[in-house]
DNA sequence: CTCATCTACAACCATTTGGTTGTACGTTAG
DNA sequence: CTAACGTACAACCAAATGGTTGTAGATGAG
């Protein structure tokens, strides 16, 4: 039952990383701008080494990367994978859309989209 | 850092129950059809208490409802829930649209969209 | 009525998760 | 050069996760 060309493990990955406040909110921090992991850390009543943990997370998750300057690490976001996950989403709705229906309407329904 | 209007917690628990195959192959069979919960184990490799806890996971998260009928429970999908939270990830999307600009540019901006 | 079916839930277990502290190492500021 | 900073990583811990088996209660079929 597969609905998109991810892997399966890869959503998993993205998901459980997006299933973290304080990773959403690190996420959402350098959407807006890419900020080093100790420029990160400070806004959290967490320990520095807790934040580091996330950002892996994020990144495994191929949500952020880490690009190196000097001797700070700065972590951008990846909105290619966080686009692939919205679309995701989108190709579940699309099976709502669809759901119970013959092939003929689907057919009907996609010329009329033209 | 709020991008949307809902708790923490929620999305917390809806990206947590996505970050399973098993689940989100659960939630594309019950959006397309409603299915007893039994009736779902037989597709999976795992004991019927394990799909359950599965079902509940979803349940929690308000992606799924299940309804008695019978002796059955019926499980159908809560496309509601599925919506939102791809438009929580459309939000953090445009949160990179708006990234680095003035307030100037942003409402100049949402004025050519209407 | 009786039996098979569907569900609920508790107890248990191994692994993962989200946090901590501590140590070590490269880099930059002064 | 030296001290402070930013990072990496290991070890540890409590709690949550994803699975199991077993027991028990409703409900429907025959």
């Amino acid at each position: 039952m597969v609905v998109d060309e991810w892997s399966e493990a890869e959503a998993d990955r993205v998901f459980q990383a997006l299933a973290d406040v304080t990773r959403r909110d690190i996420l959402a921090r350098v959407i807006r701008q890419r900020q080093s992991v100790s420029a990160l850390a400070r806004h959290y009543p967490m320990s520095f080494a807790a934040v580091q943990k996330h950002v892996a997370v994020l990144e495994r998750a191929a949500l952020v990367t880490k690009e190196r300057h000097g001797r700070e690490q700065l972590v951008h976001a990846n909105v290619t994978t966080l686009h692939r996950a919205a679309r995701l989403l989108e190709a579940y709705e699309q099976l709502w859309r669809h759901r119970a229906r013959g092939i003929e309407e689907i057919l009907a329904e996609d010329q009329e989209e033209e």
